[in-house]
DNA sequence: GGCGTAGAAGAAACCGATTTCCCCGCCTAC
DNA sequence: GTAGGCGGGGAAATCGGTTTCTTCTACGCC
């Protein structure tokens, strides 16, 4: 008895408003959507009775009925990495454009769990953007076909009919290379990242003379990671490498280097000079300001989307774009000492 | 004729998985649903049957059948603040844990935008984040009951029955104040929020004097941002006022000035001491590192998914929690210069 | 005036699951 | 030997929309 007339006991459904308009729920459906076939006065009613229950569609059931949710998802393998949030955040926009909704799916840098969380997140959604995730070629491959339409982020694709998004890291990180070559160095300390990472093994192989006799500076491999705080623990061992350049896996390791240095009160690029790699938006604002390769993360996502919005609408997605990243020289990369750097 | 043994033309059903298996789609479901009462050879016949046709139950289906989408939202006013990302990957992680997916809304610091997101995304989920809207008040009080469940983040709750989680940004900004007295300052400079910003209000307040007389250092109150480039450009405005330490509305701000700073040479916290707020995971990596205020962002959005949890399962939620942050004192605050600031 | 047709709205099928309800067969107890 | 109980599985209702198909009305044209 004490019902308040607030808030209605249960969830209002289409039949609630048909009832209260008079009118059938084909005729509810058909004014909610706008279908132009609606006389102007039952239009009116139907409008009225909505807004006076406070109507509002479910959208599961919509997507049940229509077969879209109207949702994709993107899968990433560390939500706390800078470059995955600009490419979620890219993506989230784009979609957002078109009235599409993002879900997240972080796999805290599990490739077992990557498969899985792909597979899961897929079903929920109308298709799927998977950023560089550690998974190896061969189980990529088999999954691929079942994710589809799906695009890959941060890698090249093994598939026909998937489109990718790569970035020439090779590219990227020979721009460094030859900024610090220009500079003088001759001894430089690749700060490398996580052993399973593509991207890393990408790096690595354009470090490789493409003739053995080239001129060309020394390098040392000093295995680090991907975080901050990999860069923080190299300070020791970049300072023992003799080299006079570090160049990092990626701006994280760079800034956890950086303050690594600053504590130690050895000067930058006076000392040692130091590049990461992506431009991350902290970049800039380190310092001294991060010498580095800028990869357009966010522009990724956004073009993410626009090859997920072709596929969704049976078009051929715009071909395969591989993003040739540029070097962003800023105040943390100069000439090396006059000093030999070797003297302890 | 030439149909592929690979791939089913359409989507597998669970009617498909019925007939294969030669059971009524009832079992199938409780087979996939792991019910007790199923004969065991009649449950082998259908999780062989599933596996044959590679089938997976369709989520939108079983939404709306059981009533609940295993998804929650969270409405953020940007993606690109650290804060907010955080406070995503603490809710998706604990959320994940209960296999709940998060759908992410940006409004990208649009206020009426934030309304209309906040609806249509509770529409899609089971239940609702809303960090730290820049809504005001009785907009906010009149749209909460539509949203329930929902947890307010970052914001104290207007309406009873809505769980919050609310920081205590007057007591960081008096803790930040207190040590830059301690230390000998006595002319401070705020760097300002966003006007329509709640916690921009809160520290404002914070810095008034409790009692008009007592003795309290003098604060120059420069209106800034909440952003890397407002730091940066608020350079000029901060070595004018004769302050000899910056109090920044945030870890962005005082990171965008430190970079500014360092570029002019200006020695930190030699001639200026910077302080931030929020301690972002580049706070500690800063050079110098940064003198910020810890709010655990990360803990917040695990605890919004603890309360969120508690509402879907129509406990009581926890009571509201005020987290009251933490001092981090790091390099970039120290005693003021021996000499007067205000020489030019 | 009659017939053909277009336009508007309702009835019912459908999307793909879950779940209630009921039936059937078997086992036990009286 | 029969009744009652129980466990397993199928038929059908349900979730809340969309959409096709159908019906009815009214209008225009010959």
């Amino acid at each position: 008895m004490a019902r308040m007339s607030t808030r209605p006991p249960q969830r209002v459904t289409i039949a609630h408003v048909a009832e209260e308009a008079g009118v059938s729920r084909a005729t509810v459906s058909r004014v909610m959507n706008g279908l132009a076939t609606v006389d102007a006065e039952i239009g009116k009613r139907v409008r009225e009775a909505a807004a006076k229950l406070n109507y509002s569609p479910s959208t599961v059931a919509r997507s049940l009925a229509i077969g879209r949710t109207q949702t994709v998802a993107i899968v990433v393998p560390d939500l706390a990495n800078p470059m995955f949030q600009e490419t979620l955040r890219g993506l989230n926009r784009a979609a957002a454009r078109e009235g599409y909704r993002v879900l997240v799916a972080d796999s805290i840098e599990n490739p077992e769990e990557e498969v899985i969380l792909a597979r899961e997140a897929r079903r929920r959604c109308d298709a799927l953007v998977l950023v560089s995730p550690r998974m190896e070629p061969e189980v990529l491959a088999e999954l691929l076909p079942e994710l589809s339409p799906v695009v890959l982020v941060n890698r090249e694709s093994p598939a026909p009919g998937v489109p990718s998004l790569a970035v020439d890291y090779g590219s990227g990180i020979r721009s460094v290379v030859k900024e610090l070559e220009r500079l003088g160095h001759r001894r430089i300390a690749y700060l490398a990242g996580p052993d399973g990472s593509h991207g890393n093994q990408a790096r690595m192989a354009a470090l490789q003379p493409p003739v053995p006799s080239a001129p060309q500076p020394e390098f040392v491999f000093i295995p680090c990671g991907a975080m901050f705080e990999d860069g923080y623990r190299a300070r020791e061992a970049v300072l023992g490498s003799g080299a006079t350049a570090a160049v990092c896996f990626n701006d994280l390791v760079a800034l956890g280097l950086l303050g690594a240095l600053h504590e130690e009160g050895v000067a930058v690029p006076g000392r040692l000079s130091v590049t990461g790699f992506d431009d991350i938006p902290f970049a800039r604002f380190a310092s001294p300001a991060l010498t580095t390769v800028s990869v357009p993360q966010t522009q990724l996502g956004e073009q993410a989307w626009a090859r997920l919005w072709d596929l969704l609408n049976g078009r051929d997605p715009e071909h395969d774009l591989t993003v040739t990243p540029r070097l962003e020289v800023r105040a943390s990369s100069g000439p090396p000492a006059a000093e030999a750097a070797n003297a302890p």
